[in-house]
DNA sequence: ATGACTGCAAACTCTTTGCACAACA
DNA sequence: TGTTGTGCAAAGAGTTTGCAGTCAT
């Protein structure tokens, strides 16, 4: 666990401010407390997630302002958006390479940690002119749970 | 390009005819008509090209027998549903392995066909009680026609 | 002071559901 | 003839937009 020590408010705050200062962006208490819960996390959340950890430090936090936010956060290198099934949307603080499975049956979400040589796949899209990012591995199948209760 | 030729309609019925019978479920012409088209493109489609396409042969068509038949042959294994980005959800045809390119900026989806070695993911998932099944990977980026105008 | 950000409400898109009629087996 | 499948209309979920007031700078 070395790195990957739970830092700080200070810490945290600190670094947001950084970033959005870089971009003259302004530093809201609402974009400083979603930044805190992402960070806490450190694990996949849907925006009515957020809305519910954040709504208890600052009540009547609003779902558009979740949601923009969580925009800002994905440009700011923050957060990544992720397709999970079912038109589901996820919102990933982790910044490690992790991928993400599905279950078919209860729609459960759960990380994998496991690499993937993308190099192949990268240089394939390149070759046909387009310029690669990030690349999500979405698995799809049957979780432990539900396995076990079939 | 062996053993990827386009077959012809009765062929491609009869498959169908012999999927459905299989499971006890009836031959419709709304049904035989879906598959058609599918197979003719050979392609991820949304549910709106498949209505779009459907029409012209049986008008009065509608959406939610689309999605049904969708659904459908999901099940059948004729089709796999994608989640591409921005809520987008494609119904590819192709049974080859491929995966998905999306453009950050303009939204299309192309193919890659590369093959990635995903059994070191499978074996992780299994190792946490997860049972896998298929995996879709999505690569984000911009494609050749926004990354030249940009 | 001034412009960006927030909250509220409503709109929007895509998908699913309920019900009556039609059509496959 | 008995269900299954279809079409229509409407509901639903999740996300985005417009606008007025508020707050960071």
């Amino acid at each position: 666990m070395i790195g990957r020590v739970t830092a700080d408010n200070e810490v945290i705050d600190a670094d947001l401010v950084e970033r959005l200062r870089a971009r003259g962006q302004r530093v809201t208490s609402q974009r400083l407390v979603i930044n805190r819960m992402l960070r806490s996390r450190d694990q996949h959340v849907t925006a009515e997630e957020v809305l519910g950890a954040v709504t208890q430090t600052l009540p009547g936090t609003s779902l558009p302002t979740v949601y923009a936010t969580l925009e800002l956060f994905e440009q700011l290198g923050i957060v990544r958006r992720v397709n999970a099934g079912g038109g589901a949307v996820l919102f990933d603080s982790r910044t490690v390479e992790h991928h993400h499975l599905i279950c078919r049956t209860c729609g459960a979400v759960q990380d994998v940690d496991a690499n993937v040589e993308l190099e192949a796949v990268f240089a394939a899209a390149r070759r046909s002119g387009f310029a690669p990012d990030r690349a999500a591995l979405v698995v799809d199948g049957v979780c432990a749970d539900c396995g076990s209760s079939a």
